[in-house]
DNA sequence: GTACTAATAT
DNA sequence: TATATTAGTA
C-alpha cells in the first residue's frame, strides 16, 4: 500500500480529503490528474489526495483512520476485493460518500461512477464532473455539522474558501455563520500575491488558495438577460443598464463584469446568427435569439413570479440545471434536487437554489427510490463532452453496469447523458 | 474616477 | 469553450 500525500498539497486549498483506490497505478495517476484539473477549474475543492492500490488496504486505512477521509473514489475491479463489496462495507460502517469507477484496457481509462451513500442509495453512472456534486454534498454536510454542533473535534476542519463563498454568498447566511465576506480589495490583493511569486514564503492565510467561483449562465438566467437586453433596445443595452434591469428581476448576484462578459459573447453570437440569417434567410435560427417577446413598455416588465418558488426571489440562480451544454449530468442534478428543496431551506434559508454549477442542496435523509433512479432510458448514451485533453478522454459504455450491478442485485441505471450539441445559444456548430 | 468593449487570459 | 480579466479609450 502506498499512501502518498500529494506533493502539491500546498497548492490545494485546505479542505477535504479524498481517498482514491485502484490497483492500477496508471489509473491512479490519471484520476489524480483529473481531480487536479477539476480543481483547477474550480469544480472541486479538495486538499489531500491519498492513493491506495489495494481495496483491502483502503478498507483497513478507512477503519483505522476513521475521520481521515471525506470521500472515497475507487475502482470496481480489484484483485482482492470487489468494488461493490467495498462500497457496501464503507457505506455500512462509515458514513462516507463513495464514487466508483471502472477501467478498460482496450479503450484506456474509462471512468464510470456509481454514487452511493452520498445520495441515499443513488446508483447511477456519473460523469467525472458529477463527483464535484458529491463533493459539495460533503462540504455542506461538514459545514452543517460545524454550525450545528461546534464540536471540538470538528472545528479544526479547514473549509476552503470556494465552498465557503458558495455557501455564504447570501449576506445573511454569511452573517449567521460568521464567515467573513470576501471583498474586491482582498481579491485583488490575493491575486497580486499569487502573481508575485518572488515574494516571501507562504503565509498561512487560507485565503491564498481561494478561487472565485464562476457564474454559470443557465438557460433561465440567459433568458432573463435577453429580456433585459431587449427591453433596453439598441444603444441602451450596455452592461450597467442590463445589470440594473436584471437586478429589478431579482437577479442580484451578478456583477457588471459578469454581464459585460456575457454580453460580449451574446453579441458575437447575434452577429454570427444574423450573418447566417441574411445569407440563407434562416429565420428560425435567428429567432432562437429572440425567444421571449419584448414587452413594449420598458418599465412594465412583470417579475417572473412563475419562476419563483413561494415568492422566493431570484437573488439566486433560477435553476440548478443548465439545459444546454452543461457540464453535469442532468439527471443527477435533477434527481438530487428532486424532493430536496424543502430540506435545503432548512440549511440555507435564504438560498434554496444553487448559485453555481457545483452548488447543490444537501441530500441528507432523502430517500431516492430505485424506481426513481430507473426512470432513465437505457437507449442512447451520448459520448460526453470532454473537459480534458484527449489523453484524459472519458468514455462511457452503457453495458458497463449490467454485469457489475447484477453482482449485488442492484438495478442498472443508464442513460441520461446530455447531448453536447446544443446550448442556450442554439445548436452549436461543428 | 466610471463605464464600455475588444482583446486576451484562464 | 465559457467566463474572467485586462487594457485602451471615451
Amino acid at each position: 500500500m502506498s499512501i502518498v500525500d500529494d506533493n502539491g498539497v500546498a497548492e490545494f486549498p485546505a479542505g477535504l480529503k479524498v481517498l482514491i483506490v485502484d490497483d492500477d497505478k496508471t489509473c491512479l495517476l490519471v484520476l489524480e490528474r483529473m481531480l487536479r484539473k477539476l480543481l483547477y477549474q474550480g469544480m472541486l475543492c479538495l486538499s489531500v489526495i491519498t492513493k491506495c492500490e489495494h481495496g483491502s488496504d483502503a478498507l483497513a486505512l478507512l477503519r483505522e483512520k476513521n475521520n481521515r477521509f471525506d470521500i472515497v473514489i475507487c475502482d470496481l475491479h480489484m484483485p482482492d476485493i470487489h468494488g461493490l463489496e467495498l462500497i457496501e462495507i464503507i457505506v455500512s460502517e462509515m458514513d462516507l460518500p463513495v464514487v466508483m469507477m471502472s477501467s478498460d484496457e482496450r479503450q484506456g481509462v474509462i471512468m464510470k461512477g456509481i454514487v452511493k451513500g452520498a445520495c441515499d442509495f443513488l446508483v447511477k453512472p456519473v460523469r467525472m464532473e458529477s463527483i464535484s456534486l458529491i463533493w459539495q454534498h460533503v462540504v455542506r454536510k461538514k459545514i452543517r455539522l460545524f454550525a450545528e454542533f461546534q464540536q471540538p473535534g470538528i472545528d479544526n476542519i479547514n473549509f476552503d474558501r470556494l465552498s465557503l463563498l458558495q455557501l455564504s454568498n447570501d449576506a445573511s447566511a454569511t452573517a449567521n455563520r460568521n464567515i467573513p465576506a470576501i471583498d474586491k480589495r482582498s481579491l485583488q490583493c490575493l491575486k497580486r500575491r499569487s502573481e508575485d511569486s518572488s515574494n516571501d514564503g507562504e503565509s498561512s492565510d487560507e485565503a491564498t488558495n481561494w478561487k472565485k467561483p464562476r457564474v454559470v449562465w443557465t438557460q433561465e438566467l440567459h433568458e432573463l438577460f435577453v429580456t433585459a437586453v431587449n427591453q433596453l433596445g439598441h444603444g441602451d443595452d450596455v452592461p450597467k443598464k442590463i445589470l440594473e434591469r436584471m437586478q429589478a428581476m431579482n437577479v442580484t448576484y451578478l456583477t457588471r463584469a459578469n454581464i459585460a462578459s456575457h454580453l460580449q459573447k451574446y453579441r458575437m453570437h447575434l452577429q454570427k446568427e444574423s450573418a447566417r440569417s441574411a445569407g440563407n434567410r434562416d429565420l428560425n435560427a435567428y429567432q432562437q435569439f429572440h425567444p421571449t417577446p419584448t414587452p413594449t413598455a420598458a418599465s412594465s416588465y412583470p417579475l417572473p413570479q412563475e419562476n419563483l418558488a413561494n415568492g422566493d426571489v431570484l437573488s439566486t440562480v433560477p435553476s440548478q440545471v443548465d439545459r444546454g451544454n452543461n457540464i453535469f449530468d442532468l439527471n443527477i442534478v435533477s434527481q438530487l434536487s428532486h424532493g430536496l428543496q424543502t430540506d435545503a431551506s432548512l440549511y440555507y434559508p435564504c438560498r434554496p437554489n444553487s448559485l453555481y454549477h457545483n452548488d447543490f442542496p444537501p441530500s441528507d435523509g432523502v430517500v431516492i427510490s430505485k424506481e426513481e433512479n430507473l426512470q432513465c432510458t437505457a437507449g442512447t448514451v451520448t459520448e460526453l463532452s470532454n473537459p480534458f485533453s484527449a489523453a484524459d478522454e472519458i468514455i462511457y459504455d452503457p453495458s458497463f453496469l449490467q454485469e457489475e450491478v447484477a453482482l449485488v442485485g442492484l438495478q442498472p441505471n443508464m442513460g441520461g447523458y446530455l447531448p453536447r450539441s446544443s446550448n442556450y445559444f442554439g445548436l452549436t456548430q461543428s
